[in-house]
DNA sequence: CATAGTTATGATACAACATATCATATGTAG
DNA sequence: CTACATATGATATGTTGTATCATAACTATG
């Protein structure tokens, strides 16, 4: 038996290690910016880190109480999201009224900018790529209508090949 | 008096015109669809035009119970909007939870691509005009991550000039 | 014009998402 | 060590949206 398992055991460990190394750059930038990263906050990051699809205020609820001896409400949730939005850690989808890691968390300089397609069927969401000129070019258009942009950030509405797929079955 | 009246009240008669004008291709854009359109349907619909801001679900059940004796509820206002979104001549803004009227809604062919920018003081929202390219741009990011392009709409955060100025005083 | 089938709305209940407010605890600078 | 700022607890309530089953209104067909 134990012959198979070293190799998934050490995928575990270095999922792990890279997560714990994202938590420290968090709190990095949370502590320059004069934020406390506190054990709560550690947990309910964590938690989005690890997750595979976005989560909503109160799916980070019942994950953390699960986990927890000490419970957590969502007040206090919804406080924490709107701390690590503000970090520019954490990013609202509000086609979803979900959240999601920024995926630029582990670089240094800032991505305000961020594009998402959320897939109509099962949920998840993914960022996507764009020329680097998207954003000037929005922003323009924004000031030729008497606006000035303050964030880019979009979710546009789409199907996921798998879900594509399984539908065409 | 009134003799200063008359062009004010040709205003509003021009106004009221044009809003049934708009009623009537709506309606036959719905009739064509298979729909009917109701006078629950028209009188929002007509609310929704007439607004000169995104409205929520519950205002247009608010601005439609306080003008007729038949009262509605919010459930069929959400049936309404459903019915009207599937027709394309309403969009929903999900960062506000609000609704507007396609700004289309005279055109004969279909405009699903719609992109607005929101005020983040004021909550109105304005379309802002993009390069005909870019939807195709957005469907090819789209694409190279594995998902398939459904509507493409969006909302940006910006600030209005009259909200940017008032602050500035 | 009757009636069967579809479409639309009524009515009630409830689920999901989010904020207001006041009290308490915990960290931090002087 | 104490005054101050930051963070969380606790409770209540507001806002947005959906589920479900019943009734009404329209439409097509014989």
């Amino acid at each position: 038996m134990l012959d198979i398992v070293p190799d998934a055991r050490y995928k575990i460990m270095r999922k792990l290690t890279l997560i714990d190394k994202l938590l420290q750059q968090a709190q990095q930038k949370c502590q320059a910016a004069g934020g406390r990263f506190t054990d709560k906050r550690s947990d309910i990051l964590k938690n989005l880190i690890s997750a595979e699809h976005p989560l909503s205020a109160y799916d980070l609820v019942e994950l953390y109480n699960q986990n927890n001896s000490k419970k957590i409400q969502p007040m206090s949730v919804y406080r924490i999201l709107d701390f690590f939005i503000e970090m520019q850690l954490v990013h609202k989808l509000p086609t979803l009224n979900k959240y999601v890691v920024c995926s630029h968390l582990a670089c240094k300089h800032n991505h305000q900018d961020q594009y998402f397609v959320v897939c109509k069927s099962c949920g998840d969401a993914q960022e996507i790529a764009t020329s680097p000129t998207l954003t000037k070019e929005l922003s323009q258009s924004v000031s030729s209508v008497g606006y000035q942009l303050i964030d880019a950030q979009f979710e546009l509405l789409g199907i996921c090949n798998t879900c594509a797929n399984n539908n065409g079955n």
